[in-house]
DNA sequence: GATCGTAGGATTGTTGACAATCCAAACGGA
DNA sequence: TCCGTTTGGATTGTCAACAATCCTACGATC
């Protein structure tokens, strides 16, 4: 048996480097709403947080930016983004090319079993979220069930390119919260698109998927948020 | 009129920094197979190269790995990617997502003059390159081609996905051009989705869009070429 | 009074040196 | 002969100092 570099499985243990701890305290804290939209990350400031020196965080600021989190102006900085209403809805466009194949997917399937299980823990727990009136929970279980679903496809593209989006996502309900839609009537809607989505009605699973994303859009456009067009 | 630090339409001229040259010359390195499929990328090597320093060197490297073309491993290198024949469906599979997606932007443009111009430059490049035999311009035209059509949908998301996988797909151009289809054949069906998505039947244009992007995924699939599944 | 030019301060971009980690080959013992 | 250990070389990760660029505020000139 020859010891391929890449064996399949047994993934290398995440040798951690400097770089990638910081990334993740800077994702967390961005995504957190720590770090207002707009706000300029000084890498000087931030090294001396970190406790590092500014190579580690540069390169973290990096990951971020090809994430979508942050924005970098050559010779002048990376800030926070700012997302306009016009991202929002873009953003709400790429998750349903992204979501809406997965589901095809999905339906090709040999055993939807587990996916029907998350998605149902998910739901499970957005209800009692909601019970609690936990906003935060709900959020998370909400990023939860449409990342079970995209996973489930099994598309390391797929869930490679949802990862953006699902931060911008994340990004954005710091924005979209409050307009948001009744709570008992989101539980029900992901319980819906759970059953269409382990179900045997493609068609009718695209169709209220593609529905389910094109909601917060018109919210936004009804509450005429965001600078410009 | 207070000057906002984006003014929509002046893009700041592009402050060319030396990571974001160098980036831009391993790009191309690497996508005209000037680095074998699963070569390591020494950081002092390629830094006397372009006659920088490793940092810029680092920072571009790090670019590309979240562009898809190199893979990072910690403490290790970085490496050219070596795309197995999954990963080739699994890139056809995302660029149906993403250009699906824009079909139907498309399909609710006001204006699809411009496109239909594009469109049309592109095949006839095609063609033109058909007949000379050159193959780089046919993959050319036709990786031009897609990108205008997925540039149409106006979707900043959707194109800035479509970099990466068109990359990924550039790069499999190298492996998959010897079993590709009849070149008169591969110009005539471009014409076909040309009309398609200029057009107004939306159902038929997303079938013949897909039935394109299945289409190198049975090659390979019947070549039995790429290691493991 | 407004505009252009200029100096100051701050921040980012780049560099070369140092430290930590990994891989492979040589070595010794069973 | 085979296996585990160790050691050496090479490569990557990190650091702190230097250079280049940008923005702001101030002052001169029209």
């Amino acid at each position: 048996m020859t010891a391929s570099p890449e064996a399949p499985g047994v993934a290398r243990l995440p040798r951690v480097t400097l770089a990638g701890q910081v990334a993740g305290a800077m994702r967390d804290a961005v995504l957190s709403g720590q770090f207002p939209q707009g706000q300029q990350m000084n890498e000087a400031e931030l090294a001396a947080r970190f406790a590092v020196s500014r190579g580690p965080v540069r390169e973290a600021m990096q990951r971020l930016v090809q994430e979508g989190l942050l924005v970098s102006h050559p010779h002048r900085g990376v800030f926070v983004v700012a997302l306009s209403a016009a991202d929002l809805a873009d953003v709400y466009l790429a998750r349903s090319a992204i979501e809406t194949t997965a589901l095809q997917r999905i339906a090709d399937l040999p055993d939807r079993g587990p996916l029907a299980r998350d998605l149902a823990a998910a739901v499970a727990r957005m209800g009692a979220a909601v019970a609690a009136s936990d906003w935060t929970a709900v959020a998370d279980s909400d990023l939860a069930f449409h990342r079970a679903l995209v996973d489930a496809a099994d598309s390391p593209r797929l869930s490679r390119m949802y990862d953006t989006v699902q931060a911008e996502t994340r990004l954005s309900f710091q924005h979209l919260m409050s307009g948001y839609r009744s709570s008992a009537e989101l539980v029900e809607e992901h319980r819906r698109l759970a059953a269409l989505a382990t179900g045997d009605d493609l068609p009718a699973a695209l169709d209220e998927m593609t529905r389910h994303l094109a909601d917060p859009v018109r919210i936004l456009r009804r509450l005429g948020t965001g600078p410009a067009a």
